[in-house]
RNA sequence: GCGGAUGUGGUGGAAUUGGUAGACACGCCAGACUUAGGAUCUGGUGCCGUGAGGUGUGUGGGUUCGAGUCCCUCCAUCCGCACCA
């Protein structure tokens, strides 16, 4: 029997199926380990071979585990909300609930195909309203809390109500938004909204008004991370600031812990480097500064309360509410115009422009806390309104954009570090020893800094404060496909819906479009509605169901049914006022929520009662390896933590960080093909093109039609050289134009099968070495030069309605190779049913791993595939003679012992450090050792088999049958290391000169260093080395090395 | 600018953590079998040199009997953050 690995695909992933051997037990005497995948969203594309890199580790992980006996949960689901899908809903009107789940068919597929051992029993989607239940459940908690500073915990929000209720807020130390004090008496008083409208201040999960991310094409706000330089990360929209009324998240009372956290993780380093980057701990102090001649006073954060004498003058933000307040009128007509100015610059262009130095001064001064001199307020946009007070006291001996602002407009530069430099720039450093400065005087900078924060206090003029960059998450999404917010609204304020009539359900639209008033689309929902008493109701759909009468027994049934039930609600009815519909808040859930608690799902998947059993999460605790990429580090990665963290507080977990050990798996490229594409702007430029090639040709393009033009890299490169094209070549660009890497082998393009399967190629003309190609045929340059053609139309005929383009098919039109992100519309995936339906999962598998390291981007290069696939089929051959399966009984050999006990210790070190590309290596080295020994034994086969099992499970479940086993090898044992099988007799020692290795000597590994030194210096061939010289030391390592020094 | 990571043959990459640099694989070269081969098998393959030998892990220096590995300097590439007070 030939190794036929589609055959076995097909029949081991069949068995799979009906068998599930991998289903997670949930009572079991193992010990638990919880493999998880980052939970994919399943786009149109489907996968490409990158995507499963991650899969297939922690796949290999997973089946090693459970021969190592542990009871395994390794699920798989989909964050199936999402944009792409309600973007192609508006476009097409399909409803994005189909396209997901067409795209999740596809995923699937695609994933059965590589042979995971994956427990679908579990799968989990976000947009499943047994899913999402838990999901609005979980806001509701956040909803219904509040984060207590005394406890460092988040609280149920009764405990506040109660204690407003009897002493006011005056004793509530809580994170929350800036909320006046009131006493018992006044909360007692307050009505029902009064007190709801001051509880948001406290809520983890609130609505209040904020300046948010509004991206206007995709019509939705986004949160921080979403945002990348001002253009939304999906699709790359531009985004600006808006005022609005949002539900947000309470994330930044989280941020120490969110901080401390990452320390007991076993993280990469440059992850929680981004983590603590995001959070931007900073620690100061905060004081404020008396306007002189008025009652205001202007708060600022500094980093450096030690340089409080160096103050020269304060800057605001131009956005900063005392502004207006405090500009003298001399001073406004300029404030003004400088506001405005401010305000019509893009945050794009406010930090691509960081340079220039602008502001305007307010006329207005403040009084120095210490010295009581005025000091003059200036406003400047490189003070940010978001970030602490949004003013700052400006110290410009001591920070770089102070000295810059105060060198513009000449103000003075005080010097408080001894021995600073200032003629050139600010001094930052937090060395040096303070002059100038009253009482901290002779202070080195740490000192000062403690001894400034508690004078401040003392006097009362400011406080230690510790400062995060880390903002409240928005939470609202103004879209139609995701989680409904459970809230309804009642005179305009917001009240959760009750527990049990969870879920929301997302209603029926007619459109994926904001209403004509500007609403989101859930606005289109008419009818839809909240009874506090019934429930989720949505009149037009209640009378419609009349419509769609069921048939026979059912409708009888149905029919009963519904008259009993009818009768009760009538009954209610009679002693209950009539039920009113409230309208439910109109945004939905973003991307986030859902996947910020899905791996506690999978530990119960199907539980109706709770988003999982207690006895479930007990046992299966936290996530033992997470595998994914590192693009989530600052956003799914972050509110994981912060839910995870939340629902301890509450008491519903108990552990607070979702996952202990976590790998990022490294990006796999794409590899592109690209040509140079040339403007078409004038007519003139195809005479101008000719010119620079050399070729006599002009391009005419007509008047109706403009042509693409492609250039050949071959044809650049011999023009501008290999190092490419001037940026500034106004001809050609120098942004490449991708081509479909199917369309090329080599770096030579198929230009038929190019024009013939993309369409948008089919009007390019192709400048290629022997002349034009166009639509499968090429006018030549000896064409050209023949009939001395000036310009070449393609659509032009000769004097006999001949073109003068002759079919052919020889033109050599060449690409340059160029990596870069796998992407559609760079047209360089590379999809792995193509790998498969040529070499098998298993080789796909092994291969991937193969590549490198797991964290290394690298690009994919199909060309060492071949040897991972010869080394399958060798393996295979170890169990066959011909066509016959033939493994003997007969005692192993100490060479085949070693060879297996290697692999077998090799292949477990490791697994556990992910370095699975030195594994496949070790496997290759064995069965090249094996069949050199034509070993076809089963005391050593069987258990390699189980070794590689994990890697390559599909012909390790083929040969672990053909060895007579009835079960499925992933029941199997992981075979027991036993060292005495790697013990040698003797050892070819390397004997260096200087450290300069010169010869090998075979001895035996029972001497000891002593004897092994006697031996080399009597050895003739060393004697010789040493021309008669003693050597000045001896260094022998025993079983490594001998140093002979001289 | 700040922070993190990484630099090893023609290529992907290994190196027991200070002990024979280049394992394993691709590619390439030679040979065998073949009508043929982009199939299979065998051998070779860091570079220079016919050879003995020399040289070699981005650069330059240091520690050491011994450095790809540790320390310092510079260079390059990638990633993240970026007026954060």
């Amino acid at each position: 029997m030939q190794y036929d690995p589609k055959e076995l695909d097909r029949k081991w992933q069949a068995e799979w199926a009906k068998k599930k051997p991998f289903a997670a037990k949930d009572n079991s005497e193992r010990p638990k380990y919880y493999v998880l995948d980052m939970f994919p969203y399943p786009s149109g594309a489907g996968l490409h071979v990158g995507h499963p890199l991650g899969y297939i580790a922690s796949d290999i992980v997973s089946r090693y585990k459970r021969l190592k006996g542990f009871n395994v949960l390794h699920p798989m689901g989909y964050d199936s909300f999402g944009l792409p899908a309600e973007q192609y809903a508006i476009q097409t009107g399909q409803h994005p609930a189909k396209t997901t789940e067409e795209n999740i068919a596809t995923y699937r597929r695609q994933m059965d195909s590589i042979g995971f051992s994956f427990d679908w029993d579990r799968e989990v989607r976000t947009s499943d309203p047994s899913y999402y239940k838990w999901t609005q459940w979980i806001f509701l908690k956040l909803y219904d809390a509040w984060y207590c500073k005394n406890a460092d915990a988040a609280r149920p929000i009764e405990r506040l109500v109660k204690e407003f209720e009897q002493h006011g807020n005056r004793d509530v130390n809580a994170h929350c938004d800036e909320t006046p004090l009131f006493t018992a008496h006044e909360w007692n008083s307050w009505d029902g909204a009064k007190q709801q409208t001051v509880l948001l201040n406290y809520r983890i999960a609130y609505l209040s008004e904020a300046y948010v991310n509004w991206c206007p094409a995709l019509g939705t706000v986004l949160a921080n991370d979403e945002v990348k330089d001002g253009f939304s990360e999906r699709g790359g929209h531009p985004v600006e600031r808006k005022l609005m009324m949002q539900w947000s998240m309470r994330i930044t009372a989280y941020a120490q812990r969110l901080l401390d956290g990452l320390d007991g993780l076993e993280w990469s380093e440059s992850l929680k480097e981004q983590q603590r980057n995001w959070i931007g701990r900073s620690e100061g102090a905060l004081l404020g500064f008396k306007v002189q001649g008025s009652r205001f006073k202007v708060d600022v954060f500094t980093t450096r309360p030690d340089t409080i004498f160096g103050v020269s003058f304060m800057v605001l933000a131009p956005e900063h509410e005392l502004v207006s307040q405090i500009t003298t009128a001399t001073q406004k007509a300029e404030v003004e115009a400088y506001i405005a100015k401010a305000k019509a610059r893009s945050d794009r262009d406010r930090m691509a422009d960081v340079k220039t130095v602008s502001g305007a001064f307010t006329g207005a001064y403040a009084e120095h806390p210490f010295t009581g001199s005025p000091i003059p307020i200036w406003i400047g946009d490189y003070v940010l309104a978001g970030y602490g007070t949004g003013a700052v006291m400006s110290v410009p001996s001591g920070d770089q954009r102070d000295w810059n602002f105060a060198t513009h407009f000449g103000l003075p530069i005080p010097s408080v570090i001894e021995g600073s430099e200032l003629s050139k720039g600010a001094n930052e450093s937090k060395e040096g020893v303070l002059e100038n400065s009253d009482f901290l005087n002779g202070l080195p900078v740490k000192e000062a800094i403690k001894r400034a924060i508690a004078k401040m206090e003392a006097l009362g003029i400011g406080k230690g404060r510790i400062n995060y960059r880390l903002r409240d998450a928005v939470f609202g999404r103004q879209r139609y496909w995701g989680e409904p917010i459970p809230i309804y609204y009642k005179d305009g304020i917001p009240y959760p819906v009750k527990e049990e009539h969870l879920p929301v359900t997302l209603p029926e639209i007619d459109e994926y479009l904001p209403t004509e008033t500007g609403e989101p689309p859930l606005g289109r929902a008419k009818g839809w509605g909240y009874d506090p008493k019934l429930g989720v109701r949505n009149t037009q759909n209640e009378q419609k169901a009349d419509t769609d009468k069921p048939r026979g027994f059912q409708f009888l049934l149905n029919f009963i049914v519904e008259k009993v039930r009818g009768f009760f609600v009538w009954l209610k009815g009679l002693f209950q006022p009539k039920n009113e519909l409230f309208p439910f808040e109109l945004s939905t859930m973003p991307g986030w929520a859902g996947s910020s608690w899905y791996f506690l799902r999978y530990m119960d998947p199907k539980n109706d009662g709770a988003f999982a059993s207690k006895e479930a999460i007990d046992y299966w605790q936290n996530v033992d390896l997470y595998v994914g990429g590192s693009e989530h580090a600052t956003g799914h990665l972050l509110y994981v933590r912060f839910w995870t963290k939340f629902l301890k507080d509450l008491g519903y977990l108990p552990f607070d960080e979702p996952a202990k050990k976590l790998v990022n798996q490294g990006m796999i490229q794409g590899v592109s093909d690209k040509a140079y594409r040339h403007h078409s702007r004038s007519e003139t430029s195809g005479a101008l093109i000719g010119r620079e090639m050399e070729l006599p040709i002009f391009l005419s393009f007509g008047d109706k039609r403009v042509y693409s033009i492609l250039v050949s890299a071959e044809l650049v490169h011999s023009m501008f050289g290999k190092g490419g094209i001037d940026v500034d070549n106004e001809l050609i660009q120098s942004t490449p134009q991708n081509v479909p890497i199917d369309c090329v082998d080599k770096g030579l393009v198929n230009l038929e099968k190019l024009i013939a399967d993309h369409s948008q190629f089919r009007d390019t003309i192709f400048l290629c070495s022997e002349g034009l190609w166009y639509q499968n045929t090429l006018l030549s340059n000896q064409d050209i030069q023949k009939h001395k053609l000036g310009w070449v139309d393609p659509e032009y005929r000769d004097e006999h309605g001949n073109s003068y383009y002759r079919s052919s098919s020889s033109a050599t039109f060449t690409t340059i190779q160029e990596v870069e992100k796998m992407s559609k519309s760079k047209w360089n995936v590379v999809n792995p049913d193509d790998i498969i339906s040529r070499y098998g999962a298993d080789t796909l598998r092994l291969y991937e791993m193969f590549l490198g390291p797991l964290e290394d981007a690298k690009p994919w290069n199909t060309n060492g595939i071949e040897g991972t696939y010869r080394f399958l089929r060798k393996f295979w051959n170890l169990f066959h003679a011909g066509d016959a399966f033939s493994v003997s009984d007969d005692a192993p050999t100490k060479p085949e012992l070693k060879a297996l006990h290697a692999t077998i210790k090799k292949v477990e070190d490791d697994i556990e450090k992910l370095s699975l590309n030195t594994s496949v290596s070790q496997f290759m080295i064995c069965v090249n050792e094996l069949t050199e020994l034509k070993c076809n034994k089963r005391a050593i086969l069987e258990p390699l088999t189980i070794v590689l099992s994990s890697f390559a499970p599909h012909i390790c479940e083929e040969l672990w049958q053909q060895l007579g086993h009835g079960e499925s090898i992933s029941f199997a044992t992981y075979p027991k290391f036993e060292a005495a099988h790697l013990v040698e007799d003797s050892f070819s020692y390397p004997i260096s000169f200087n450290g300069k290795t010169k010869l090998q000597l075979e001895l035996s590994t029972s001497l000891s260093a002593a004897e092994v030194e006697a031996i080399v210096v009597a050895h003739p061939e060393v004697i010789k080395r040493l021309e008669g010289a003693t050597p000045k030391k001896v260094i022998v390592v025993v079983k490594r090395i001998v140093n002979v020094v001289v």
